[in-house]
Formats: structure tokens, sequence, C-alpha cells
RNA sequence: GGUGAGGUGGGUGAGUGGCUUAAACCAACGGUUUGCUAAACCGUCGUACUCUGAAAGGGGUACCGAGGGUUCGAAUCCCUCCCUCACCGCCA
């Protein structure tokens, strides 16, 4: 949620970067109605606080009335002060009004662009910002698409996952599984080793949690809900990791503060239909390690690309081609403020997947958190959180299983063997 | 799930309708004293919103788990919910 004194002190900041995320003259409009339901706010918190000032004078009187005995003067104060509070009562009910209108506006405006975001609505206004330098692998005519492979060689069976559950939920078996959790060890080591602490996390959070990093109302038919507890599976460690901090006041000191945890995330993904979501492009469960930072803005850009290094070092070591997209304003998540996307290029469909999403979202998540710390002034800031998958599993199998394939079998990269304890993967494993 | 006891500031903990402006102690911070450490003494010590002021600051309102209610007035009385602890039941 923005600050509505961003707003005010940096209106035409505002207007620029909504724009880029192609908001209207129309739309814009919304930002007069929010600074004019913020003056009426205001008057009317004012008002009300006069009379209950004034309520609270005249019931100290009274007190003091009926202690010196004089019932009568004291009943004729309850009289007036019974008038008061009608007044007040009225005025409550308007400001509840008001500020209800106020938050239903702000829920409604995205995070402020960071100046470097290009402007544009779709995906191909995205900037290459990274790329992989050598030719991208070419196999031979006959490669199989990683739903093939995971069936070929009993890795994955996505059709008793189906029976079990529904579709979307792949059930992975004997090596396929064991290469699932080297993976996860893999990569909650090198996060250690990078200084992120490693937290397991709740797998289902209360709608307070929800709202905090704007899952809701936001996203509300994203996630799976328990309608009898009014608990949601989590679509990220994201939303528990954050959570943490939820109301808290962190020395400035203990800043930046790293987490990550591996964690399945849960997704409905309402209205994705076709080639893109066979097999594990797209599935309601996966699993991804997760890395969440509480930073200092005067630092939050520089940890972004260290976070980016961090994400770029997993590829490089699991020797996937990938390119990193400096992602446009349109194409941007709603709390982000900069946005790279990490996609690795999955030979057999000879297609880039998103695995990982890197982002600072500067205050815009701190503010409904109210995630702060104390300046050297005393006064208290808002943090900026960033996160990034440290890397988002069901797609980075899938890239090694098309990329690794020859007519034997799958090679497993040199750094995981360590993790799996099998080099290769054949028929009859 | 059942029964009982609880939830007060960073911590411990007093407070059963107005004398509370939430005591006291501890921790923290600043200072004085001292040869250093320590001790003693003095002072500061919440958050949000708002008004005022150039600022330093000053005024007001709200907040004692959350939300309602009673009352001129609620940390205190009533209702609902949440959470914690203990015991019982069930259970990996």
């Amino acid at each position: 949620m923005l600050e509505i004194q961003i707003l005010r002190d940096e209106k035409d900041r505002v207007i620029t970067g909504l724009k880029k995320r192609g908001f209207t003259e129309e739309k814009l409009l919304i930002i007069d109605q929010i600074i004019d339901l913020d003056d009426q706010r205001k008057a009317s918190q004012t008002h009300l606080d006069g009379l209950l000032n004034e309520r609270n004078t005249l019931s100290d009187e009274i007190g003091g009335l009926f202690k010196s005995g004089q019932k009568d003067e004291a009943n004729q104060l309850k009289i007036k002060v019974q008038a008061i509070k009608d007044t007040a009562e009225a005025t409550e009910t308007e400001l509840t009004k008001i500020k209800s209108q106020l938050d239903n506006l702000l829920v409604l405006l995205p995070n402020i662009p960071h100046s470097s975001v290009p402007s544009g609505r779709l995906p191909e206004d995205n900037i290459v910002y990274k790329e992989w330098r050598a030719d991208l692998p070419e196999l031979a005519a006959d490669a199989l698409p990683h739903w093939e492979l995971a069936e070929k060689y009993n890795l994955i069976d996505f059709k008793l996952g189906a029976f079990i559950t529904g579709s979307g939920f792949p059930l992975y078996r004997g090596k396929g599984a064991r290469l699932q959790r080297a993976l996860i060890s893999y990569f909650l080591d090198h996060a250690h080793r990078a200084g992120f602490e490693e937290i397991q996390p709740p797998l289902m959070v209360n709608s307070d949690s929800a709202y905090a990093t704007g899952q809701l109302p936001d996203k509300e038919g994203q996630m799976y809900h328990m309608e009898k507890d009014d608990l949601y599976m989590i679509p990220t460690a994201e939303v528990p990791l954050t959570n943490m901090y939820r109301g808290q006041i962190i020395a400035e000191s203990d800043l930046p503060i790293k987490l990550t945890g591996y964690t399945p995330c849960f997704r409905r993904e309402a209205g994705s239909y076709g080639a893109d979501v066979k097999g594990l492009n797209r599935v309601h469960q996966f699993d991804k390690v997760e890395i969440v930072q509480f930073e200092h803005p005067s630092r939050s850009y520089e940890t972004l690309h260290h976070m980016l290094d961090h994400v770029a070092h997993l590829l490089d070591s699991l020797e996937l081609p990938y390119r990193i997209l400096h992602l446009c304003g349109g194409d941007m998540g709603f709390t982000s403020a900069l946005t790279y996307d990490f996609e690795v290029y999955s030979a057999g469909q000879r297609r880039w997947l998103e695995v990982s999403s890197v982002s600072n979202f500067e205050t815009f998540q701190a503010n409904r958190l109210k995630t702060r710390y104390k300046d050297e002034h005393g006064k208290m800031q808002l943090v900026h959180t960033l996160n990034g998958s440290a890397l988002a599993l069901a797609r980075i199998v899938a890239a090694l299983l098309e990329n690794n394939q020859s007519a034997e079998g799958i090679r497993i990269p040199e750094i995981l063997i360590p993790y799996t304890g099998f080099d290769f993967i054949g028929v009859g494993n």
C-alpha cells in the first residue's frame, strides 16, 4: 500500500510511474480523490477529537460534583454530555465511512515503478537485462519434452497425481523425488552460505497475513482457502516469511534481515489452458526455495543486485542457459517497484520458462506490514522489503530433464551429484 | 474436543468504576561522581492519528489480547471471539 504522503509530496513521480503501468488520465483521477478523502478524514478526526475532549473534561467535572455532593449540578451536566455523545457518535460513523472509502481507493494503487523500469504493458516490452552468451543447446530431432521424459524414466506420475488429487498435482517418485530433494538441499545450502537464516514456516496463513503481503484482496482467487478455519494455503513462502516481522520495530543495526525457506507453494491459477500448462510448466503445487530480505532503504537496490547474483550463480552452477528480464511497468507485480525475472531455456520445448522473480518492494509492503526501524534521529521509518525465488523447482526440473537428455538417459549436473547420490538417470533407473 | 486459570509497556508485575497522567522494580539510553570496572545518585524512557509551530517543542484523541456493549466516566462491569498455560481425551 502506498503512503498517502507520497501522493501529496511526489505527485509528479507518482503520475509518471503509474503511466508506466498503463494508467490512463481518467484512472489517474484517483490520486486527487484520495487526497481529497484524506483531507476529509483529517477534518473529521479533528472534529471528533474535540468532542471527545469536551466529554472527558465534563466527565471529570461530574465526578468532582458527585464527590462534593452537588447531585443536581452533576445531573445537569449529564444531559449536556449526552448531547455531545450523540454528535460524537455521528462523527465517528462518518469518520469510519471516510476511512473505509479511503482504504478502498488506496488498495487500488499499485507500487510506483523505479525510474529505470521500462514502460509498456506486454511481456514483449520487457527488456533483456542479461543473456546467455553461448549458443542455446540444440537437441536431436527426436528429443522429448519433460513430461514424456518423466514418464519414460518413471520420475513423475502426472496421472497418478491427478487420480489422487486433481490435475496440476504431480507425484514425484524414485529418482524424480530424490532429484527434487537434492535441489531443495542444494538451494538451501547455497542460501545458508550467503547468510540467510533458514526457516520452516507454516504452510497455511490467516487473512491478516495474506493482507499484509498483498495477496488479499488483490489475488484472492489464486489462493486455496480453507473455509472452515478461514486459512489460506500459501502461494509462496514470501507470505509467512515476510509476516514474521509484521508490526515489528527492527533495530537499525539489525538490518538487513535475511531469511530463506523451502516450502511447497499452492496456486489455483484459474484461467490458464493449453500448451502453457502442460507437464510442470504450470502446476497447482510446486516446491520453491524463497529468499526474503528486510533492508535499509539506502541499500535496497544494492541488495537487489546481490540477490540477482545469488540466483544467477545457482543457474550457472546447474549449467542451465538463462536470461534475465527487466520487467516493464505493465508486466510487474502489483506490489513491486522493480522486478527482474529469470527465465531458463528448456530445449525440449524450445521455450523460456520463468524460474525466478526477484523484486524490490521498497516501502510498499512494509507500509501494510508496519515493519519499521528507528533511524539515527529516533524517527520511525518503513523498511524496504525484497524477495526472490532461489529457485522454483518444478520448471528447473523440467529444464534439467530436457536439456540434459540423450538417447541413453539424463545426465545430472556435477554440482548436484553429492546431493542426489547418482549421476545419471536411465531406463529402469 | 472437555475442564480450569490467565492475557497490562522491551521484561517482571500492581491496579475490582473517577484520587491512574497505568504504580514499582528490572533492562536500555543520557548525565553526575570516580583511577578503570562496578556501585550510587539524577534524568530520559511507548505507538498511531491529529492540531499548532520555521524549528525545537507544545496541545488533543485513541490504544491494557481483538471486537462489540453498559455508564456522565471502563485496564476495571457484561457479551462474543482469539491466543497462552495446566490437566483430561484423541493423536504422528
